[in-house]
DNA sequence: CATGAATGAGCTTTCATTCAT
DNA sequence: GATGAATGAAAGCTCATTCAT
């Protein structure tokens, strides 16, 4: 037999949860209507209690939304860049690693969901859009451009232009991204990230093979 | 007797430009603001009349955003599908063909500002992004997976997933874009979506070159 | 019969009067409760239109308490410190001059009330109290002390110290002022601020007497 | 069983000294701020403990200013209105040692700080004004108009009208708080309110003077 | 006793929308 | 048709007060 009381007791005291509980009630509110329609009255509500405990954990709504986006891009950035640095040889398969990688982390609904707002969001909110530049962008960028323009420099894979081809590695996982999370158009069956990329892997690399010059 | 003054204003807008102008007006502000946070009389008075005008041409703030959509992605549609349906044969003429109208399409600053509001104000507005899906993709992505896949089955392309590839296909347009319009990510010398695309094009024909199993 | 509707029209319109009733109902509100516990809802209620009014005309709260400042502070100012200038010469006549235009000024309702609210405020609002020092006290003592300077200098007046004498001719004022408006604290059948002031007069100018050596 | 800690608390403030840290506290903070200003939690950390421990000693924030005007106001009635009662002579030595007193009174910080928040916070707590006037206020002037009015009745001094010669017997010491608190404006070297003191007295005595009409 | 997490009424301010002129 | 003064329902944020621990 339980002592704890039936209900929840009304005050939950130091509740380290607590800005989590938060971020998790802003993330889905965020995601139905976006941040400027979400009240942070909504979002006080939504995780169990009132506008001015939401104060206590986080100086303004915009900071819900920095301390959203802080919580999810870390570890993203964390996991992908770690094989990219000063790789010499054929790219391809650092960049089948970088892209499972991405699929994995974009397997978290949660995690497609930050990058949803950050894409929505940015434009107006500018810290947002830096922190997630920082992060994410002004890395994983740079390091598939450099590891391309190795990878023709060594004659690994065909001439393309490096900058330009970083969007044709990372852009249909985006796309897809995209066409799920806003428009709902996804295949039947899911979102199926990882299915994606090794149909993306299987195009991309046959795309990068080296000209052996006897085409007709 | 005439009560009009004798000389009619050197320069006297027809009535019937008004929605465009608010159009303009509207669609500047909203790129540099975002929606939420441009204000009905923002628009008006860069549109060069009054708050109560505005409402004489729609009938709320809301109406503006939907005008602004249903101007931009109705002759988008129009131009891109026309060649695609029922096509026979190697898909990729077809394809570099669609994705140059893309291109061009997106060449225009007003097209792309448009673009970009429909992904920020999607989740607020699900109308709008229904109507984008409904002009646009609803019929581009199964047009394209459907010249892909009679591509496959014509032995013109290699066997790829062709609702997938569709995805490959698009993405790198959709990537480029985000990156240089939320990010400013761009190449030095700006956006250059067309050398996008012929590098992109270089690299999905390559890419979808079917396996020959040995060269001649 | 008329055809105006009874009921006053609910749109007034073009009312340039808008701005003084709403420092007028602030006023009143201000001098019974106090600017920090009046809300600018009580204000635009009081002046008979909505919360929303208001702010067309006053940029926040506090713009409304630096409007009334400004409003009854510069007539005061131009009032009184004409006569003072470079005078030469015993300086009595030009103080009681001084003190009852003073007198004059603080008959007015209106004007008692916004000093009153000066002196409340100004300790937490710097730049009413810079306008109010700027305005009036920058000048008045100044030109006080500068006036009782020449008038011992020429021995037209008892040798006191002209900067803590400026003090005793202004206090009698200032204190009369206080006691009435924060304690209800006044003669029989009201504020009589000009016998106040004819009373201190005699009491002032005796004492100014020069000291003709003869005391016992 | 003793759940207690073996070791005492080296430092351990006795619970009856809580209240005059938070009124310390409190008006600290009421002067720099304003009372409204001033949250209570602020109060609490500047004595020193938590916001749940005010309220152990004080039922509202409200109980915190009147505490702190009852802790001030007492003293200064007791000291200043021994002498004054039912004196007969020449009212000006008692004078004198009452505006010395007053001088005295003022000299400490503490008090000219609580001294000023009645002044501000009167309209909005009349039971603080009201506290004032019936301490100070209600006996102070009442005993100088009387002894002035023996004084005139006497031949003591010139035939003034006593109620408002007490305004001029109170006032610079007034003014010159209200100058120096409130607008910073003070003799070079600090308040000196005994020499304004001083010289007040000079000029009230000359002033007060019988008119002997043609000396010995 | 002491704490500080939690509350929610209430504040200032904004702005989409209306409508008399 | 145009205008812009007026509205008032929110929104973000603060803070006096309470009370479980």
């Amino acid at each position: 037999m339980n002592t704890k009381s039936p209900t929840e007791p009304k005050f939950r005291r130091r509740a380290e949860a607590r800005p989590d509980e938060v971020l998790d009630a802003a993330l889905s509110l965020f995601t139905e209507k976006g941040y400027a329609r979400t009240t942070v009255d909504q979002v006080a509500k939504r995780a169990g209690f009132s506008k001015g405990t939401v104060y206590l954990y986080f100086a303004s709504k915009e900071a819900i939304l920095e301390g959203l986006v802080q919580r999810t891009v870390e570890p993203i950035a964390e996991a992908a860049f770690e094989t990219m640095t000063d790789y010499r040889g054929d790219p391809r398969p650092v960049l089948a690693q970088f892209l499972r990688a991405m699929a994995q982390a974009l397997a978290d609904s949660k995690t497609r969901a930050v990058v949803m707002i950050i894409l929505q969001e940015a434009p107006a909110a500018p810290n947002i859009s830096a922190l997630f530049r920082k992060a994410v962008l002004g890395r994983a960028l740079p390091a598939v451009t450099a590891l391309l323009a190795q990878g023709v420099a060594g004659g690994h894979i065909r001439a393309i232009d490096p900058e330009l081809t970083a969007r044709s590695v990372l852009g249909p996982v985006i796309g897809h991204l995209l066409l799920s999370e806003i428009f709902r158009i996804r295949p039947e069956g899911g979102l199926q990230m990882d299915r994606l990329v090794e149909n993306h892997l299987t195009l991309l690399f046959a795309g990068l093979e080296p000209d052996t010059g006897g085409a007709p």
